[in-house]
RNA sequence: GCGCCGGUAGCUCAGCUGGAUAGAGCAACGCCCUUCUAAGGCGUGGGUCGGGGGUUCGAAUCCCUUCCGGCGUACCA
């Protein structure tokens, strides 16, 4: 009976109709009250001549017998095919246990590797929500990339190199502190401050570009600030990571490739791609409907485009990627159209493996971020805020609760999550309080909630014994059954899409399942063998959904 | 101007590789804690799926057109 589960329905209902008019792609699932899956027969009646009705009958009279189905109904032009409920509930949970229907997913993509850039900070500026997007999906595809076997690299993409470093030294030379510590929210100071008074004094712009021409010519004393600089914002920012759980295998920023980027140049010179417009070196992508990608300024200097090109060049050698991710936002479209474009006019084969997975815009209050003008939220203070309030909730609550700090910033941090993961990447999204801060409903307090439910019931229910799977056949319990067997299906659907969200949803659908189960009945009784049942359910849930949660990046507590 | 993306209930969203009465959550109102966690569950009200054409037995979903909003459009990243 475990080759069910191994099977696609669909396809395999398709094939027990004997009519070679029906594929897989035409089984649908069935409308609520009409079993589980169902066949339009609407678009074979010009062909068979026969109303759909009548098709319907015919195919239900001409099928191949098979235990798994239960019985059909030919209603209204539709054949609606019934699961044997209690084949399917064993299937499920037994799968749930062992693992086969993952473990075969992962045998197939073993060896396959993907990169995966996201984040990508800006070095010289603080972490605010604006960050957040790239971080959180990037590093949620990391997690979901792993769990269906694949070798992940994570790779953040400094953005350490630039006239900004400029801007800060000039800034730090001249009202910067040296008798203390140089900190985050120093740096961010001097920046804002150097950014006003530039405006007024042209001077001083200008020495932002100079100081910059002292970090690329090599000078100690500016490289020595370059690297405290650098030191400072990757001590803070480390912080943040560690809280949301982000790992990655390589911080090779922009700086890295400030040496990697003449080979390339010389090879598009040398294939005749590039030709020189006002002074500067383009790629010409007019064949294509883009504008030229240019690769350096007419006074020399390589651009975003010539390090991005570099960039996918020294990851396929290192790692001989099957797919590279870029979790940028959306404003950068254009850019990696025409990167990809030129790399495969550079003969990279591979070329067709590069994806811009791109996401919304993130305001707040209606306007757009901007460090410049002190228009941002910081992450550190969301994640605080978020934290502290889960902390009133628990002290509301369940003041008794052992481990609050501990589980305030498990459920703090969800919500910060579930802020950037529970809707589609390319909606554009406006961050404020009341949304992070709402704990109720379609949130990842929710889901956690839910799980934690299960956690105590299994707590008191002790040692699951042998189940009877047809006392399972109720319709709160075969509601989740059902979702339980789309899991992994799931997962793979938000892999192939790069969407979280698809999981964040899918959450919110087994946690409000499982709580109409849980209060429909109760879980306990003097009944052993139903008691049984429903705790075998409870537990497939609660690993479910913390399995789930943790592709997205959120741990789930045990009591809350 | 051209290109890309969004437009579904008061708000936030799901559904978009065409299928049966368009689903959730929030907000509003009304219920349900002596019994496994009420961060929960149930109910009520709330929709010209931006507008208009078309294809189809069938369109929120596909095609055309139009309006609104966001973003991009060569020396920033």
């Amino acid at each position: 009976m475990l080759i069910i589960r191994k099977m696609n329905y669909k396809e395999l209902i398709s094939k027990l109709i004997n009519n070679s008019l029906v594929t897989e792609n035409d089984i649908t699932l069935a409308a609520e009250g009409h079993g589980d899956f169902a066949l339009p027969c609407f678009k074979y009646a010009r062909e068979l001549r026969k109303a759909p009705q009548i098709i319907a009958s015919d195919f239900a009279s001409g099928l191949t017998k098979c235990d798994f189905i239960d019985h059909v109904e030919a209603v209204g032009g539709y054949l609606n095919f019934y699961l044997s409920r209690k084949a399917r509930i064993e299937s499920v949970l037994a799968d749930c246990e062992n693992k086969s229907s993952v473990n075969a997913v992962r045998a197939v993509n073993a060896g396959k590797t993907v990169c995966i850039d996201y984040s990508s900070i800006n070095i010289a500026k603080p972490f605010h929500i604006g960050h957040l997007m790239s971080t959180a999906i990037g590093g949620s595809l990391y997690r979901i990339y792993k769990y269906l076997g694949w070798n992940a690299v994570g790779i953040n993409h400094l953005g350490d190199w630039g006239t900004q470093f400029g801007k800060l030294l000039a800034a730090y030379n001249e009202w910067g502190d040296k008798s203390r510590p140089l900190t985050l929210n120093d740096m961010l100071s001097l920046y804002v401050r150097f950014t006003e008074e530039s405006e007024k004094n042209p001077q001083l712009a200008e020495r932002g570009r100079t100081e910059f021409l002292k970090i690329e010519r090599g000078e100690a004393e500016a490289v020595k600030t370059y690297e405290l600089f650098k030191e400072t914002t990757l001590a803070e920012v480390n912080k943040v990571y560690d809280r949301l759980g982000i790992v990655f295998d390589s911080y090779n920023g922009e700086a890295f490739y400030n040496d990697k980027m003449q080979p390339i140049i010389d090879e598009l010179n040398a294939k005749s791609l590039t030709e020189v417009s006002d002074g500067a070196l383009v790629v010409k992508l007019d064949d294509y409907g883009m504008p030229p990608c240019l690769i350096t300024r007419s006074d020399g200097a390589t651009l975003y485009a010539t390090r991005d090109l570099s960039a996918a060049n020294y990851r396929a050698e290192t790692y001989k990627f099957d797919k590279s991710l870029y979790v940028v936002a959306t404003q950068q479209n254009l850019h990696f159209k025409q990167v990809f474009k030129v790399l495969e006019l550079m003969g990279r084969e591979w070329a067709k493996d590069l994806t811009h997975v791109q996401f919304g815009m993130v305001s707040y209050e209606g306007k757009p971020l901007s460090t410049r003008h002190g228009h941002v939220v910081f992450l550190a203070d969301v994640i605080e805020n978020t934290v502290k309030k889960a902390l009133d909730i628990i002290n509301e609550k369940n003041p008794d609760l052992e481990d609050k700090a501990q589980t305030a910033e498990s459920v703090g941090v969800g919500a910060v999550m579930f802020f950037a993961l529970g809707t589609q990447r390319i909606k554009d999204v406006d961050f404020n309080y009341d949304k992070v801060l709402s704990f109720d409903g379609e949130t990842a307090p929710y889901i956690q909630y839910t799980r934690a439910r299960c956690q105590s019931v299994l707590a008191k229910g002790g040692e699951i014994g042998d189940v009877d799977y047809s006392l399972l056949a109720s319709d709160e319990s075969y509601a989740v059954i059902k979702l339980l067997d789309n899991f992994n299906t799931t997962v793979i659907d938000s892999a192939e899409k790069y969407e979280p969200s698809i999981i964040a949803r899918y959450l919110i659908d087994l946690a409000q399942a499982f709580n109409k189960f849980y209060i429909a009945g109760r879980i306990i009784t003097d009944d052993k063998p139903l008691t049984n049942a429903r705790l075998a359910l409870t537990k497939a849930v609660a690993d479910t959904l913390k399995t789930g949660l943790s592709l997205l990046l959120i741990n789930s507590p045990d009591k809350m």
